[in-house]
RNA sequence: GGGCGCAUAGCUCAGUUGGUUAGAGCACGCGCUUGAUAAGCGCGGGGUCGCUAGUUCAAGUCUAGCUGCGCCCA
């Protein structure tokens, strides 16, 4: 019985697991990472560099969903691959405390039990509700790997926070750019508050009227027209287009566009009707004019001036000209309210027109409106409820134009909670002014726009200096300065206050006797140190110390605080968050107010990322980031968001389309079939017909298919079913850049290169064999180990790059292709030593130091990333020197500069196409051989049983079993360099023959002689015990050190 | 309707300042593999670079328009 060998071969050892079984262990490193305080021992390592990191507060409502989770996991990248490079970087996470949501929740529980709750105790309420939620996402987030200080978290809520808050507006008040205005904004309605631009949303089909509305001109406009009537007009009347009737009550001017092209339409009866050349074919069709006559056109600057007669208000609108005009839609003439638009606000203001807005803030119509509209009865009556009734009252006063029951379907603003259609309402409400001078000490005198907008330059400018050094400051992407640009041009004075209870309070109070409203630096830096000791709720108490004593007023003044009632608005959430970097890093020493990073998804340039330059501008005098990074949204793989609510959305549209189209009367299996659905299957149809049968009904039946082709997976259920460091995996393996797809299959093969990389790491932790290996000092290296070193450099200074721009996907790209190409060629060929050298031979030393610096590097390496399986590795690396109890203490690895190390470079790439050669010509033989031997298989039969077709000279399975011949030129050759003798071994041949001249017979044949029992090599040197030289010697250092000669 | 983006193989992505035959991984097909085996290796098929026009000796790359998708706004 011949001897088995294997036992004698040093073959791969180690506990690493192959499967990570992440979701079962990941929270156990949690624990521990915890019990250790690894985050803190990270901090204290000493290290020269700093890096600033800021968290943008999430809201405190709900669970995470996939958005927040990818964004926690790229800060995550950040925070500790910036402590890899030698940079500390604290993470401070923080919550978004305050706001209409929370609020809205308490209010709906309150109104359910039908309680009657103060303001005081409103806020203890909300307070609660969102430290329950910031208890919910902090488990959340720290389940994710998110190493940070979990426990001292910064809430918009804290008494700290909101003092730091009112000293931020101190310094928008003491550059005089606050002011308080009546201003038309968006209204809710049912909220009964002014919305931010961030808190509105769009509906894609609301329906609205659609009406056209005749204002009479007066005698004198008339005549100004003369020469453009048509035959037989003697009057006109100016004809606008609105799709909002409720404002006409509030109409007080009509705006046109001065060099557009007007006309004179032919109506009935004599009359005239004034609207835009382009647009006057449109309103005959709507006027149901069979004739299309008009007069000579003219342009809009003639119109300037015309006054026309409201249609049931007893005074006139005048025209006035407007940039804003277009003539693709409407009448080329537009409806001016004032108080109900902000266009019509900023013309209105222009021409000293009163920013009129007779309406409450619940929506319906106040004491305020003329007596016409007193006259139809719409005091009191709810806006929309109004518009048939003013539709029906034009009518009846012959001021329509169309037919009744026009609509027009189009988005149209509601309510980011309650859904609602919103109004633009014009209320008196707090505002930060754009465009006046700031005027506070040491400010250079620039409006806030300007300063915002040449701080967005100077990032890029910033930004583009450090592209070219290799790093990335500024905006990331690029692109972000164009569209942060555009808004903060664009965007109107800011909206600062809110008819809310949670939230901060703008300290303003106002005199009682005079109405005076006050709010200055000094009432500011009083209430901000009440803050910071009693929080905010202490505006809401009856203790007066809330205020000074005395309070100066506009004509310098001091007045005791007796003669003062308290503002009741609280300063939008976005004022608060834009304050976090003032709350949360300006009073930390080791932090400060300049942040090197802030890090959300791209809707944040209207969010954070603009109120946060805004409010840096004023306090600091300039934005309080270095750089901005913004990433994309999660979506499927049809590229649509990937959110809960966006796929109901999609699921029932679905099983809507399924059940239309049953109903109408079409097959099941066409209809399956049409929309490619996963139900289209023989038995899946069978069981659709069988459930159908049960009475299940159609609409259940439908749903459930079409839940199953469009598919929401919670990342709960991700995480707690396979592990948290997928999904890390999965954030970076697609593009944060763009939008993300998200799908099972996207996330499987995210799920394949994780698992090449630990896999790879385990090879090479297997042939450590769980013992202390080598120190790289301690041995000479084999130029192939040399190679792998030098690979190693090259790819750890891509990694630092990438890094270092924080392209993530491009480090871990980087890895897993090492790890590819370690697999195939440089693991591969050292299989040969590691298994079967003696354990002293130097070339296996040489192997094993090697595969200890690149796992021990790699480990590090991708530890930001995957911080639980580098962790893995690290607990089954064997010890070396220094060798800490965690890998994410490690700082960046380093690797010696060969000096051959391109000349390595080259022979490998050498080798490599030296192999291309080889497997070219041996393929098609060890194929050929592979098919027989299926085919004899299949067939029953034992391959090789005098039924295949190949001679046994010619079997070859695998390529040790090879004997090639390769032509290569003497320069190819030469390239080889230090890796020339030994290449049949590095490329696992049993040999080969380089010629140089053209090669006369066969380039495969079949290695001659007996293979070694051992290692299986057929090098002509196995000896009669069936053993080559090598293998007899490490049996026989195997058998003395096992005690037992043979 | 406007602003800012994106579009390369079935999927996820590379593709430097325009310059050979557009690459990789996954998936798929065919083999190998007792010794990385819920792994590993080799070979192979697969692309009108969203569409159209233009600039150029030369366009995936530059320009314009269009289509589709996303975010932000109206």
């Amino acid at each position: 019985m011949p001897r088995d060998y294997k036992a004698t071969c040093l073959l791969p050892k180690t506990a690493f697991p192959m499967k990570g079984d992440l979701f079962k262990r990941e929270p156990q490193w949690l624990a521990r990472w915890e019990s250790t305080g690894l985050y803190e021992r990270i901090l204290a390592r000493p290290v020269d560099g700093r890096f600033v990191f800021h968290d943008g507060p999430p809201y405190a409502n709900g669970h995470m969903h996939y958005g927040h989770i990818l964004n926690n996991a790229l800060k995550d990248f950040v925070t500790r691959s910036r402590n890899l490079l030698g940079e500390r970087t604290r993470f401070i996470p923080g919550w978004d405390c305050h706001g209409l949501p929370i609020e809205l929740n308490v209010d709906r529980e309150v109104k359910r039990k039908k309680e009657n709750v103060s303001p005081t105790e409103m806020r203890v309420r909300c307070r609660d509700e969102a430290a329950k939620w910031v208890e919910v996402q902090r488990t959340e987030r720290k389940r994710l790997g998110v190493l940070g200080t979990w426990e001292t978290p910064y809430l918009t809520m804290n008494k700290a926070f909101e003092a730091q808050v009112i000293r931020a507006l101190r310094a928008f008040v003491a550059n005089e750019i606050v002011y308080r205005g009546k201003k038309p904004v968006q209204w809710c309605w049912h909220c009964r508050t002014a919305l931010a631009e961030a808190e509105v949303e769009y509906a894609d089909a609301h329906v609205s009227p659609s009406i056209y509305v005749k204002f009479a001109l007066d005698a004198q406009s008339l005549e100004t027209l003369r020469a453009k009537l048509p035959a037989g007009v003697t009057r006109v009347a100016a004809l606008i287009w609105t799709t909002t009737p409720w404002t006409i009550p509030a109409n007080l001017a009509i705006a046109v566009h001065p060099a557009l092209d007007y006309v004179v339409l032919q109506g009935v009866d004599g009359e005239g009707l004034l609207v835009a050349t382009s647009l006057a074919a449109a309103v005959a069709k709507a006027a149901g004019l069979t004739d299309l006559v008009v007069g000579p056109a003219f342009k809009g600057e003639l119109l300037l001036g015309v006054k026309a007669k409201h249609p049931f208000e007893e005074r006139w609108a005048e025209v006035f000209g407007a940039d804003y005009v277009e003539s693709g839609a409407g009448t080329g003439l537009v409806h001016t309210a004032p108080g109900h638009g902000r266009d019509d606000y900023k013309l209105g203001s222009a021409h000293g027109l009163e920013a009129y807005a007779p309406v409450g803030d619940d929506g319906r119509y106040t004491g305020e409106l003329g007596d016409g509209a007193k006259a139809m009865g719409l005091e009191g009556k709810f806006i929309f409820d109004a518009n048939p009734v003013v539709e029906q009252h034009l009518r009846s006063l012959g001021a329509l134009l169309q037919p009744p029951g026009q609509t027009l379907t189009h988005k149209y603003p509601i309510c980011w909670r309650c859904k609602n259609p919103l109004i633009t309402r014009a209320t008196t409400q707090w505002f930060i002014a754009m465009d006046e001078p700031m005027r506070a000490p040491g400010s250079d005198g620039h409006t806030l726009r300007a300063r915002a907008l040449s701080e967005i330059d100077r990032l890029a400018a910033d930004g583009a200096r450090a592209a070219s050094e290799g790093t990335a400051r500024g905006w990331v992407p690029s692109w972000g300065r164009e569209r942060i640009r555009g808004m903060i041009e664009a965007r109107p004075d800011w909206c600062i206050s809110r008819q809310r209870i949670w939230g901060v309070p703008i300290p303003a109070v106002q005199h009682k006797a005079t109405g005076e409203v006050v709010l200055t630096t000094e009432l500011l830096d009083h209430v901000a140190n009440v803050f910071a000791e009693r929080g905010a709720d202490a505006w809401y108490s009856d203790d007066p110390t809330v205020l000074p004593a005395e309070i100066r007023c506009a004509d310098g003044v001091l007045r005791p605080r007796e003669e003062f009632t308290r503002d009741g608005s609280i300063i939008d959430v976005w004022f608060e968050s834009g304050s976090s970097f003032f709350a949360v890093c300006e009073p930390e020493p080791d932090l400060g107010a300049k942040v090197d990073l802030y890090l959300e998804g791209s809707d944040q340039h209207r969010g954070w990322f603009h109120s946060s330059l805004l409010v840096g501008c004023a306090v600091l005098g300039e934005a309080p980031y270095r750089a901005v990074l913004t990433h994309g949204f999660v979506c499927d793989d049809q590229g649509r968001p990937y959110s809960k609510s966006d796929i109901r959305r999609r699921q029932e549209a679905r099983r809507d389309e399924i059940t239309a189209r049953i109903t109408k009367g079409e097959a099941l299996e066409g209809v399956l079939a049409a929309m490619k659905s996963t139900w289209a299957t023989p038995e899946k149809i069978a069981d659709a017909k069988k459930r159908l049968a049960k009475k299940t009904s159609l609409d259940d039946v439908a749903l459930a298919i079409a839940q199953d082709d469009i598919e929401f997976i919670p990342p709960e259920k991700i995480i707690a079913e396979q592990g948290a460091e997928l999904f890390r995996a999965w954030a970076v393996f697609v593009d944060y850049e763009n939008d993300m797809p998200y799908s099972r299959a996207v996330l499987n093969q995210a799920i394949d290169a994780y698992r090449r990389v630990r896999n790879t790491m385990r090879f090479m932790l297997g042939a450590l064999r769980d013992e202390p290996a080598p120190l790289l000092s301690e041995v000479v290296l084999e130029p192939l180990d040399r190679w792998a070193m030098v690979r190693l450099g090259e790819v750890l200074a891509k990694c630092e790059r990438a890094y270092r721009q924080y392209s993530f996907r491009e480090v871990f790209a980087t890895v897993v292709d090492f790890c590819q190409e370690l697999s195939g060629l440089y693991l591969d060929a050292s299989k040969d030593w590691l298994y079967n050298d003696a354990a002293d031979v130097p070339r296996r030393r040489s192997a094993l130091a090697t595969m200890q610096h690149l796992v021990r590097s790699l480990a590090a390496v991708v530890a930001p990333i995957l911080p639980f399986s580098s962790e893995d590795v690290w607990d089954h690396l064997p010890a070396f020197e220094a060798k800490g109890d965690s890998v994410h203490l490690e700082l960046w690895p380093t690797v010696t500069p060969l000096a051959d190390g391109e000349a390595l470079i080259v022979a490998m790439r050498r080798l490599r196409t030296l192999r291309d050669g080889v497997f070219a010509v041996l393929e098609p033989v060890v194929q050929g051989w592979g098919v027989e031997k299926q085919a004899a298989k299949k067939a029953g039969r034992e391959p090789g049983a005098g039924e295949v077709s190949f001679s046994d000279d010619a079997r070859i399975d695998h390529a040790r079993d090879a004997a090639v011949s390769l032509e290569v030129s003497e320069a190819d050759r030469a390239e080889l360099g230090p890796l020339a003798p030994q290449v049949a071994e590095l490329l696992g041949l049993g040999s080969i023959e380089l010629v140089a001249g053209p090669i006369a017979g066969e380039r495969v044949r079949r290695a001659l002689g007996p293979s070694c029992e051992r290692c299986w090599r057929r090098r002509g040197d196995v000896g009669g015990d069936g053993l080559c030289p090598r293998c007899r010697h490490a049996v026989e250092v195997f058998d003395r050190a096992a005690g037992a000669p043979a």
